[in-house]
DNA sequence: CTAGGGTTAG
């Protein structure tokens, strides 16, 4: 009888589900002494533990043992690794190391390999690398891929392509290692190339190969080849499980096509918060803020708590319609629950700079303690949108003498803090430094803003010999705050030839053939005001139309242009024109040149008074009390006349009013704008 | 006969 249950250790071993049953065979392998005499009995016995996830009662049956087999071992590096501890891994490995017995095999330099590459540690990979060598196992299938995946997740692909083109043979798991390793090397191209290469090799693919492929897709933005991957995946039959479901999700959303993506999800037979998230944060960046937060509640109605994520996404819809409220509450899940990192802390600084509240935004920076440098130019830039050029000096100073230093993104948020603020000296002396101290070649970007820079200051000659004096070819951004420069300081002849070399450019944006019409306009070059006016005709039909948020205790409410469902909306015309009689007697002439459209002056003006920013303005004033500080955000460039306004208002309510358009922000006070009229 | 390859974010 015991005989037997010796003889047949593994299946009975394999089979156990309950750990009281366990414990007890465990005690009679003791008292029988099979433990000890069977070869592999402790082996099967920490693999049994294992399986329960008992990994201290695993652990001992290993410490009891006497001379504990490399299988022993191995079983629990196996269940260490299993359960996500790759430093246990490696100190047990280090152990086997220092008493130098058993001697280990591939299995073992396998698992330990593996927790190098997700630790990223190279050096310990390397030393379990020559320990393997010395053992002769460098031509290993099993350890060799491993190798090749470490040298992968420590983004050394040369390194990884020469072990992998060192292998006698390669496999399914060895080919995609090096097709995901390109793609997180942000190769697609030679992700795409290693997978037709292992289709030429005749090795056929899994679900986990091509979850490589659509992500190679996805990064390439190739919506073609990602429906073909897509359309591959169904031909083959293969078995479709949440993770390659949740790939294609996140492709088709990067495509930019959320309603694939919506389908996709929809038919999921089996979804986990990864998925949620993929989800939501595809509708993030398509710009759908509302349908994000839609989901982020379906999936808790669905039982998922959002994961850092999916919070971040959150924070990034609450960002993009100023919804303050709602951002407050994550930041708030946030200190509850765990430590502040830094991309769901960037998400967040941005988030409170985005909904008006610059000083939270600075306090939340100087709460994150691991700041990378996406961190700091994402604070610098809002400085830059809030118009405190200095404050982003100052900033950037600080950076440049940390241990990080500036890079581009760097020096196009500071550029344009500069230009927001019209900080002219220090533009010229820190773009002059950019490539001298720093070594960072000027780009498109960073031309765009020195020439708004000088252009909005009247510098008109000095901007466009810096286009001039350009190495790259300038492109559509450089010449249009050239052109606004021209047309904002009324030099027309330089303006004309300006505005021939935008069109020819073919703006896709509704508001570069505005402003090129009205520099034909202002040169009376009638002509030419006819022909722009064609091409805008065209877009009108997929214009975007304008709208304002503003959030009046805690909700957030949404204006369009004469949107009269709203059920205030009486009111709202009421105080409107209440404050129109005010302003005109305070000098406020309405600048109907805003209105695109051939209409009486009588009805260009009101037109001017239905705009959404105007509606949001007074909709936030009769719903608030005295002193609130009222903050609209505005999907597009917020209108001169309304900018006007606006500090009229301001004035007469005697309240701060905070717009942000689709490039700054406007702060109101006291009748001026703290963008100097230069917005 | 065990081990190696996979999903979402600022």
């Amino acid at each position: 009888m015991l005989h037997s249950t010796m003889y047949h250790l593994k299946p009975i071993l394999t089979s156990v589900g309950n750990p009281l049953t366990l414990a007890r065979i465990h005690a009679l392998l003791i008292l029988t002494g099979s433990l000890s005499r069977t070869p592999h009995a402790p082996a099967h016995l920490i693999a049994a533990y294992s399986r329960l996830e008992d990994i201290p009662a695993a652990r001992s049956v290993l410490r009891t043992t006497s001379r504990p087999s490399i299988l022993a071992y191995n079983s629990l590096l196996i269940a260490l690794s299993r359960c996500g501890s790759p430093h246990q891994v490696l100190s047990l490995y280090r152990h086997l190391l220092s008493v130098g017995r058993p001697l280990p095999d591939s299995s073992t330099f396998t698992v330990s390999l593996k927790a190098c590459a997700q630790l990223s540690d190279l050096s310990s990979g390397e030393e379990v690398r020559s320990h393997a060598d010395s053992l002769g196992y460098s031509r290993d299938l099993f350890v060799c891929s491993s190798l090749v995946n470490l040298y992968a997740k420590c983004g050394d692909m040369e390194g990884a392509a020469e072990v992998f083109d060192g292998m006698p043979k390669r496999d399914l798991v060895s080919w995609t290692t090096m097709v995901t390793g390109f793609v997180n090397a942000r190769q697609p191209v030679e992700a795409i190339r290693a997978y037709r290469r292992m289709r030429l090799d005749g090795v056929e693919e899994d679900g986990i190969v091509m979850v490589g492929l659509a992500r190679a897709c996805a990064e390439l933005g190739d919506t073609r080849m990602g429906r073909s991957v897509h359309g591959r995946l169904i031909r083959l039959g293969m078995r479709m499980d949440v993770v390659v479901e949740t790939c294609l999700v996140d492709m088709y959303a990067k495509n930019g096509e959320m309603e694939a993506a919506g389908m996709i999800f929809d038919r999921m037979r089996c979804k986990n918060v990864v998925s949620w998230s993929a989800l939501i944060s595809g509708y993030t960046q398509n710009g759908l803020a509302g349908d994000a937060l839609q989901k982020l509640i379906e999936m808790q109605d669905h039982g998922f708590q959002p994961d850092l994520v999916a919070l971040v996404s959150t924070s990034s819809a609450c960002s993009q319609i100023g919804f303050l409220k709602l951002g407050r509450s994550v930041h708030g899940f946030i200190m509850r629950r765990m430590e502040l990192e830094c991309i769901l802390g960037t998400a967040l600084m941005d988030m409170y700079s985005k909904c008006g509240s610059l000083s939270s935004a600075r306090a939340l920076f100087d709460r994150i303690s691991s700041r990378d440098s996406v961190l700091w130019n994402a604070m610098i830039a809002s400085y830059g949108v809030h118009g405190r050029g200095r404050d982003a000096l100052s900033l950037f100073l600080e950076m440049k003498d940390s241990e990080l230093g500036p890079d581009d993104v760097t020096f196009s948020s500071l550029l344009s803090a500069f230009s927001h603020s019209g900080l002219v000296k220090e533009g010229r002396y820190w773009f002059g430094l950019m490539k001298k101290e720093f070594g960072i070649e000027p780009e498109e970007k960073h031309y765009a803003c020195m020439v708004d820079l000088l252009a909005r200051a009247g510098h008109l000659e000095e901007a466009h010999r810096l286009v001039q004096s350009m190495v790259i070819e300038p492109g559509i951004g450089v010449w249009v705050a050239l052109l606004s420069g021209c047309h904002n300081h009324k030099k027309l002849d330089l303006g004309e030839s300006i505005a021939k070399k935008v069109l020819d450019l073919n703006p896709d944006d509704l508001g570069i053939y505005s402003l090129v019409s009205n520099v034909y306009a202002a040169a009376r070059n009638w002509d030419k005001v006819v022909e722009v006016r064609r091409v805008m005709k065209k877009f009108r039909t997929r214009k975007v139309p304008g709208y304002s948020l503003v959030e009046v205790n805690g909700k957030l409410h949404g204006f369009l242009m004469e949107d009269k469902s709203h059920p205030q909306y009486e009111k709202i015309v009421e105080m409107l024109e209440r404050l129109d009689r005010e302003m005109r007697k305070l000098g406020y002439v309405a600048r109907t040149e805003f209105v695109f459209h051939d209409l009486e002056e009588e009805v260009k003006e009101r037109m001017l008074c239905s705009h959404s920013e105007r509606l949001a303005i007074a909709f936030g004033l009769l719903n608030t009390g005295p002193g609130t500080r009222i903050v609209v955000i505005k999907n597009l460039r917020v209108c001169g006349d309304c900018h006007d306004a606006t500090k009229f208002i301001s004035m007469i309510v005697n309240r701060e009013i905070v717009v942000r358009d689709s490039k700054r922000f406007h702060h109101f006070r006291d009748g001026v704008c703290s963008c100097g009229d230069y917005w």
